[in-house]
DNA sequence: GTACAACTTGTACTATCGTACAAGTTGTAC
DNA sequence: GTACAACTTGTACGATAGTACAAGTTGTAC
């Protein structure tokens, strides 16, 4: 009863292996061919595995696309909350993480938009989506206390994310700190900088 | 040579509703199943016509959803031109436009969201998707001579949309109006009113 | 009315999909 | 070593996809 769930090196924990494996190319295949991209044997292809063993793992599409976005959000929230605990300007933290949709992070941040795209239609997907924009809420919130200014910081994140996904639009991590503040701080009656 | 294109009842004006039927059909099914539902097939049954019909005037389905989009992209640039060309308050006509996204024109406001996210991989359908923020942006324009404030404006505009689309966020036009002010009047020195 | 092009349909071919299932392999417990 | 459960594979079935194509219908020009 020591080793309940993570044995060295059982069987479960190769398991996990194949799974993690199959998330990642599914993955891949998200970002080179798009969601619609995504069956079990493009998959299993991509994982170099037989095709039978993706349904032994994901008994239905929806499941492997609930896993794939939830691994995506994963990331996110994780970065984010590195963010927020972390001890530097928190709003720069923010422009930096959203600038990188134009480099290194564009495939996945294009992945995690079509997967949250899906989320409209298929339920199972919605709350995991919405986890990238609590986890913004969160961010603001430890820098101001109108909730309007959270709800435009929000908004803001989302529609620069878009605007450099799908528009192309300049991705200087100082460009975006501007907008990002213009959000936070407008002319609410307050002046002085926070916390 | 009087009649060239728009004759009143002619094949061509015959042909021009069906191609305008399919599209519409089109749409029907971007909205009920998502993009991926569209087929000549299901697109066809949806229209009433054989599924050849489909095939003859769209020979590929990306014929079909470059048309679809097209057709969306179309309906809010006249909206917008309509805001900008009018005599009445225009960051408040751009609110209640977006906080429609919430009632009526939900359905097609998710379908334009839809196509919008499979422009990012087909090449085709980004110089359409691209017409809805440089409608704002020149919506923007007539507002505010500085190029930031018209870039937050436009992230906020589109931020909103997904906030009301995906999360469904509140969408109260004084809500989505004092989001969109924020972002547009900031802090930059400037304090009254403009226009 | 006759011819032609545009329009419309039904049918069929090939490919790929989700899924099921029986069989084989491997690691662990006793 | 023996048994069992987890893992992995190959194969196959029914459904549906894009597409092609020959045939039929209709409106217009002469």
């Amino acid at each position: 009863m020591s080793d309940e769930s993570d044995s060295v090196d059982g069987r479960k924990a190769r398991g996990n292996k194949r799974r993690a494996e199959i998330i990642d190319a599914t993955l891949a295949i998200v970002t080179r061919d798009g969601a619609a991209g995504v069956t079990h044997r493009t998959v299993a292809k991509q994982a170099g595995v037989a095709t039978s063993l993706s349904t032994y793992y994901f008994a239905t599409l929806d499941d492997l696309l609930v896993a794939a976005l939830s691994s995506v959000a994963d990331v996110y929230t994780a970065r984010i909350r590195q963010i927020i605990d972390g001890t530097g300007d928190k709003l720069r933290g923010l422009a930096e993480l959203i600038a990188e949709s134009a480099g290194p992070g564009r495939e996945r941040a294009l992945a995690e938009r079509e997967l949250s795209t899906l989320a409209a239609r298929r339920p199972a997907l919605a709350p995991i989506a919405r986890r990238w924009r609590e986890n913004v809420a969160e961010l603001a919130a430890t820098l101001t206390d109108d909730p309007e200014a959270i709800a435009a910081l929000v908004a803001a994140s989302d529609g620069l994310c878009t605007a450099i996904l799908i528009d192309n639009a300049p991705s200087d991590p100082d460009y975006v700190h501007r907008i990002l503040a213009r959000a936070l701080d407008a002319h609410a009656g307050r002046t002085g900088p926070r916390r």
